[in-house]
RNA sequence: GCGAGUGUAGCCAAGUGGUUAAGGCAGAGGAUUGUGGAUCCUCCAUGCGUGGGUUCGACUCCCAUCACUCGCCCCA
């Protein structure tokens, strides 16, 4: 026998009892996006490497040593997208979508690629939901935004509670910050170089490169001894559009009475990213792990790095593995299906299962959902399975049915049968309202 | 790329140098000629991730390798 070929490193199959939690979380993204006005959009999985190397920031770790970048066949430099935001921006520009009425507001939700180790909300491939707004530099397109994000876990979190009474899910923190722009931000960078400097020795063997090369970076640092010296690091002075702009947003939040916290040290790992950056992550477990549900922010810098013409944008992603987890942590794993399987159709005969066989269909082209037992068997074989896929009734098929024209519908629930004629329309109104004879010996 | 842990059946596992690799769950068949998750019986690893080595003898000790898990880096 040949060796069964297995699932490479860092890809996992999801399969169905887990794929409700997928389907829950994409149903209610799905309606918060469009209550907020969001169009979907769906963009291809590869794209010329050089893109994301302009948008992402050729000295961040994602394009230097985590994209899966090959030559094609023509000769082509192509990486597999490790985050959506450059391919949304580039479909923005070919399609000249700038020229329709802005602000453009999209989502998309596929599949990323990144080579990295895997662990516990760290995937090579996974998967992720985003959004991005073009062409409003407005406090509101942020704050819009943030609660787009929160609104949506506020909907799921109910959803879950109501399907499960006291599910243990985490308190979401909002946590937001600004990064200043091009007029503030390069002041800020030489300030904080110089106050890591003067403290090198203090800082953590990564934090000494990361002052060299992107000084933002060690105030993120979970190192205990990095955290206290990064406690008396200088903080952004916002030139005074920057200041007005983070204090409009902030002043929006709490109007749309989304709370949230402002962290100073807050920073993000893309380069691409001006003024607004938030995260948000369950209180408690922000110290561990690959927590983060949901991150993005503002750059207002990357259409027109990309070659497009000025134009300021926001946009989040969060990491579906991330919140599949806390879904099915929350459900407890157990398969909280929602309204089981209303009928399962078995023969008892083999000269039933043409009959059965039939009968099935029928039903189902009326619309009911069935699940046909396929092979002829003794009735408590088949109350068995069908119990197990958790229908409703059951239509047993036999010898003495099939003579009578009948058969046997039995509910599942209450223990009781009867005999109804063996058509799809007969069965149909049975189960709309049965009269439920004795149960048979 | 670095560090740690774990690999025995579909799943959970006992076994820590000695003869035939416990047990449980799941599954299959039967007791039961057409009626429910019960009970009882039977079956279910020529093999302990893979490849070497040590030994009279290896699931057990050693080396390598692979996979998974967790952490670092980084990020959703």
């Amino acid at each position: 026998m040949a060796e069964p070929i297995g699932a490479q490193r860092g890809t996992r199959d999801i399969l169905p009892p887990e794929i409700q939690a997928w389907q829950l979380m994409e149903a209610i993204a799905r309606d918060a996006f469009s209550r907020y006005d969001f169009a979907e959009i769906r963009i291809p999985a590869f794209e010329a490497t050089e893109l994301f190397a302009r948008g992402i920031g050729g000295e961040t770790d994602i394009v230097g040593k985590e994209m899966y970048t090959f030559t094609d066949r023509g000769g082509r430099q192509i990486s597999l997208r490790p985050e959506g935001t450059a391919g949304v921006v580039r479909a923005y520009l070919e399609h000249k979508l700038y020229a329709g009425p802005l602000p453009l507001k999209v989502w998309y939700q596929g599949p990323m690629f990144r080579y990295e180790r895997p662990q516990k909300g760290r995937q090579r491939q996974f998967h992720q939901i985003g959004v991005e707004v073009f062409g409003s530099a407005e406090p509101t397109a942020d704050a819009e935004a943030i609660a787009l994000a929160r609104d949506f876990y506020q909907g799921l979190f109910e959803e879950i509670s109501r399907r499960r009474p006291g599910a243990d899910l985490p308190e979401l923190v909002v946590q937001i910050n600004t990064l200043g722009d091009d007029r503030c931000r390069p002041a800020y960078r030489v300030s904080l170089q110089e106050y890591f400097r003067s403290h090198a020795s203090g800082y953590c063997e990564d934090c000494q490169r990361r002052m060299e090369t992107n000084p933002l970076r060690v105030l993120d640092c979970k190192v205990p001894s990095c955290e206290m010296l990064n406690g008396a690091a200088p903080t952004l002075e916002p030139c005074p559009d920057c200041q007005v702009h983070f204090d409009a947003v902030r002043e929006l939040l709490s109007a749309a009475e989304v709370p949230f916290e402002w962290n100073a040290r807050l920073v993000r790992g893309l380069d691409y990213y001006t003024r607004t950056v938030f995260e948000i992550v369950p209180r408690g477990a922000s110290k561990f792990g690959q927590s983060t549900v949901c991150a993005g922010g503002r750059y207002d810098r990357l259409v027109s790095d990309l070659g497009g013409p000025p134009t300021p944008a926001f946009g989040w992603a969060l990491g579906q593995e991330r919140v599949a987890d806390l879904v099915l942590a929350a459900l407890d794993d157990t398969s909280a299906t929602e309204a089981g399987l209303p009928l399962a159709v078995g023969p008892l005969a083999p000269e039933a299962t043409v009959q059965a066989f039939q009968l099935a269909l029928q039903l189902r082209r009326r619309g009911l959902a069935v699940a046909l037992l396929p092979q002829a068997s003794k009735p408590d074989k088949h109350l068995k399975a069908a119990v197990r896929l958790g229908a409703h009734y059951l239509a047993l098929l036999g010898a003495d049915e099939l003579a009578r024209g009948e058969v046997t519908l039995r509910d599942l629930h209450a223990r009781q049968q009867q005999s109804v004629a063996a058509s799809a329309a007969a069965l149909s109104a049975a189960m709309a309202g049965p009269q439920p004879a004795p149960a048979a010996p």
